[in-house]
DNA sequence: CGTGCAATTGAAAGTACTCAAGCCACGTGG
DNA sequence: CCACGTGGCTTGAGTACTTTCAATTGCACG
């Protein structure tokens, strides 16, 4: 689920609609260890040695930075197939923190590292898998430089749903909080702007976790800043 | 000047204070032609094939998305010795444009890519690159996010500071316009930042495009969010 | 010494935040 | 089986900060 960072092979293109990356079983590069995790276990600590990195078999991951006055700033969700903990320097530059329980491959990452750099084919392959990165890190500087509340709710959701098989009911593995912490809104302010979709018909919600895309249009209308009041 | 976005050698360490990229002439790998751009011309726009890459002899160029509104973000400056225009895929994911007149080095994109995955040593050296360029959107994140008009304003007088070899006097090469559309703010709230930052007595403005640092801790006091009011 | 654009300042409006209270689903224990 | 407590979610009221709109000032240039 939600925004996907999978590494090999890399066939998405950056200007299509849904641009993801597919990757399969990343111990088909290297040898994995398969790890469990508890809702609200961290797998590592922004600045902690980085020697493994993962991926998701079941359950779903936040990858955030904590700031000195508590808030944090939460860069990416990961879920099943997702790989993480790649695109870092010696030390990891997050903190990533299981959000539900979570099944995952663990591997290490200098050998994978040092098995893709081997390759001209895998390096390139994981050069662009970081240009895209880097392009959707720019995206987000968009949104949260320019977007409303409103506006980024409605970008998220409309990627939740992009990055989901299923065209119906979409469950979030995240908190309000964590919704917050990505969207770099207050806990409060995420809840009125899924009011404001909710009493505009545009989405319905079946539970707090669990909702639906009533008025897909309607959605990326906001999302883009053409509000039909 | 600004914040540096240089590819070989890479010997920065992103826990640094200063993490800056150093290269040298980027025609040492693949051969290059100088160019020249007047203030405001385009070198190339969002979405264009991405033939060449760019190094910045002398001048100052912003790389910037616009939205449809006619708002932009600009996602990074670059400044003498600075190359930009690598890090994408087939297309350029942003425009750029001088902001002042500048003399280039211009070199084949493909070329360049293919020296550097031809050798293990290079990709690693571009990934780190890349790596620390992801970093720092991150970082950006965080500001735009999170950040009040004054904080983030201090941040970027900040790394200008720290991007200068000159202790003393900064030059802003872009508008407040620009500096507006990096920060995610209005020219007026960045004017009203300005103000207060000159009334603490923490920066003193020569000119509009000139001033200096009178209080550097206060400064960084500011940014980091520890008012001593 | 005008002209024109960039920068600055002021006043009013808007949006998100803070603080605080209420709601709801769920699990525990009487 | 129900009262109670807990934690996450939602709503309300008031505040703070940024934006918007509208002048005004300042500076470079002809």
């Amino acid at each position: 689920m939600t925004s996907s960072v999978r590494v090999l092979p890399f066939d998405a293109d950056l200007n299509q609609e849904a641009h993801r990356e597919r990757s399969p079983s990343a111990d088909t590069v290297v040898e994995a260890v398969i790890k469990h995790a508890r809702a609200g276990q961290i797998l590592y600590h922004e600045n902690d040695a980085a020697p493994y990195c993962y991926q998701i078999i079941t359950g779903a991951v936040k990858e955030y930075n904590s700031l000195k006055d508590g808030r944090r700033q939460v860069s990416e969700f990961y879920g099943p197939g997702d790989l993480f903990g790649v695109c870092e320097l010696e030390h990891h530059s997050h903190t990533a923190e299981a959000i539900v329980d979570c099944t995952l491959k663990r591997f290490s990452r200098d050998a994978y590292l040092t098995k893709i750099s081997a390759s001209p084919d895998l390096s390139r392959q994981l050069l662009r898998t970081l240009m895209t990165r880097l392009h959707r890190a720019r995206e987000r500087l968009i949104m949260l430089g320019r977007m409303s509340a409103v506006q980024r709710l409605a970008t998220f959701f409309l990627r939740l749903s992009n990055d989901q098989e299923t065209r119906d009911d979409i469950r979030l593995a995240m908190s309000r909080q964590d919704i917050a912490d990505h969207l770099g809104l207050t806990i409060e302010t995420v809840c009125r702007a899924i009011t404001e979709l909710k009493k505009k018909r545009i989405i319905t919600m079946k539970t707090a976790r669990l909702f639906a895309i009533t008025d897909h249009d309607a959605l990326s209308d906001i999302a883009a800043g053409r509000e039909t009041n």
